[in-house]
DNA sequence: ATCGGTCACGTGACCGGTCACGTCTGGTGA
DNA sequence: TCACCAGACGTGACCGGTCACGTGACCGAT
């Protein structure tokens, strides 16, 4: 009567069989909804089974029955709705053709990444993601599995590759500024790993070009990351008339804080992102921005991992940002 | 020197035994980087399995050693920041326990979610989300796992349950709406399956007590969806100064459109969304809102799930929303 | 009475790995 | 020279299921 499962062990359909007085077969056959067993006999397997708190071996069951292919889907960051636009577009991709995908957020921590990777081997046939870790060592964590990195600058691995070019995009964003007057146009750079961002390279150059001076700051990826970015930029250079950031994210959080600090956008001061998300258009003015085609980032993303599975390396993908003006610049 | 991987059949590890001309114990050594071996063998075996384009099965590997438990998190749309944020409340807290949390989008589609389901059998230990098939088809699909249902009215079945139940808090916005004035209060309900959700049960009990009209509306749960159901709400019903939405992205695109219509927030009309979504305090006017606490709904879905694994089945738990008024009411 | 067919169930093999142990080889010390 | 030992590798069992097939009981038909 009291049943239960047992700590220690786990119980397998040999357990349930034994306590059942049936073989195991019949056991696997009352499970899965089989023919050729008896009504009661069945039952009083079903019966035992969850008295014993039977749960079937996901590995076994998953060894004998091939399922179809799966597709491990690794960001940062569910909260940061880039990267949910890209896992929303390469569901749909996978959708099509009729693979499984399984997002993983790795918090953005370098300890859970590898976790993550270590378990996604027992898990998925392939890897799409954003990856920290430096590429031999996702190399001996993925032991063989395709792999798909995105927005990765080191170039020429074993792995698929999608390259953000958002170079003439921020190009085109400063060109806009400068064309409408602003002089002194500041960058909030993503504050990860302590080492600027290639969009921060191209907004200096930019810059550079135009002979304009340059002010960085770096800004946690999240909306008070932003605002606190802002915030401490715009105590130290009044003087700032506009700012690009290395995301919308964190675009909204600055120009939420411009705001706050009584800066007329776009009049006064004018934001620019980077990605052209959705939410984007909602706030208030609507967000200006380097725009990348998310849905097809995740596409392309799915396309080279089937590249990969049937064995050939996929050339380099690039995906260009272009300039998106909206009402905050 | 060709190689590559043949398309019909799996490429084992016997396989590469026998093409490298050792036993398949050795290439697991070599390919685990055990002891017990010579370098060159080593190397051998790890060239053919290049070659050959070995890469280790998922399953038979997690059928030997057993590997930490992994929760699914099956959520009906990515794009939801609602369902983002309650992920990431289980994230977290699985985190603490040291699982994995992998998860699943069903893209709201029946299909979709059985097919989920049923791979999810292979996948993990447990799942948590939002369903949308009856009781006993889940029951079927999951085969015996431990299954925490989040938001779902139906109660009593063998699941862990999370009601979210915010009738005080639609009260509370009902009450402060007609306390400040509004007489003609609307509800933009999903249009899921074309059954009314509590949500709006809520709604019309709360106009009932004061004896107000109520309007009745679906939208589409997505910013787009918001703004042709306010849109084609305002054509028949131009006398509504308010609004309560099913959810907060609906609440976001049913404000943004009746500013396009003219009338201003929250002057002449007023906003209350459902969820108390981080973005609604980015938008303009910030959104005002039911607040649900998603992280604790993650939190307690990842402890249900815990109780539900030591054999026990967990209370039906209870999240509370409370108005949260930001500026749109 | 014998045969064939169906039903309910059991037996063996297998999926693709890992692990414990056994075996063989070569080198070393007495 | 021989016993001993350690390193390198192979053999068998096993993980927990599913599937193809075999077996025995029971039934009606010939």
């Amino acid at each position: 009567m009291t049943g239960g499962p047992v700590p220690g062990k786990r119980i397998t359909i040999r357990d349930v069989a034994k306590s059942a007085g049936v073989s195991y077969q019949t056991v696997s056959r009352a499970l899965n909804d089989k023919g050729e067993i008896d009504t009661t006999t069945k039952q009083r397997v079903l019966d035992t089974a969850k008295r014993l708190g039977y749960r079937p071996s996901r590995f076994a069951r998953g060894l004998v029955r091939q399922d179809s292919t799966s597709v491990g889907l690794v960001i940062p960051n569910l909260l940061n709705p880039y990267f949910t636009e890209v896992a929303a577009g390469a569901l749909e991709a996978a959708r099509r053709r009729d693979w499984h995908v399984v997002v993983y957020d790795t918090a953005d921590d370098d300890a859970q990444e590898l976790s993550t990777l270590g378990m996604l081997g027992s898990q998925v046939d392939a890897v799409v993601g954003y990856f920290g870790q430096p590429d031999d060592v996702i190399d001996r964590y993925t032991g063989g599995m395709p792999v798909v990195q995105i927005g990765r600058e080191v170039v020429g691995s074993r792995f698929g590759q999608i390259r953000v070019d958002g170079e003439d995009g921020v190009r085109a964003a400063v060109a806009h500024l400068a064309d409408s007057g602003r002089r002194h146009i500041g960058m909030l750079d993503h504050d990860h790993h302590g080492k600027a961002s290639v969009r921060y390279t191209w907004y200096r150059e930019s810059m550079a070009e135009r002979g304009l001076p340059t002010y960085a700051g770096v800004a946690a990826q999240s909306i008070e990351g932003g605002q606190r970015a802002m915030a401490a930029m715009l105590g130290e250079h009044p003087e700032l008339d506009a700012i690009l950031t290395y995301n919308d994210v964190i675009a909204i959080g600055a120009m939420f804080q411009a705001r706050l600090l009584g800066r007329r956008v776009p009049a006064e001061f004018a934001v620019i992102g980077f990605d052209g998300l959705v939410i984007g258009s909602m706030v208030e003015p609507p967000l200006s921005s380097v725009r990348i085609d998310t849905r097809e980032v995740g596409a392309i993303a799915i396309g080279q991992v089937g590249q990969l599975l049937a064995g050939s390396k996929p050339d380099i993908a690039t995906v260009k940002g272009t300039l998106l003006l909206r009402g905050s610049a």
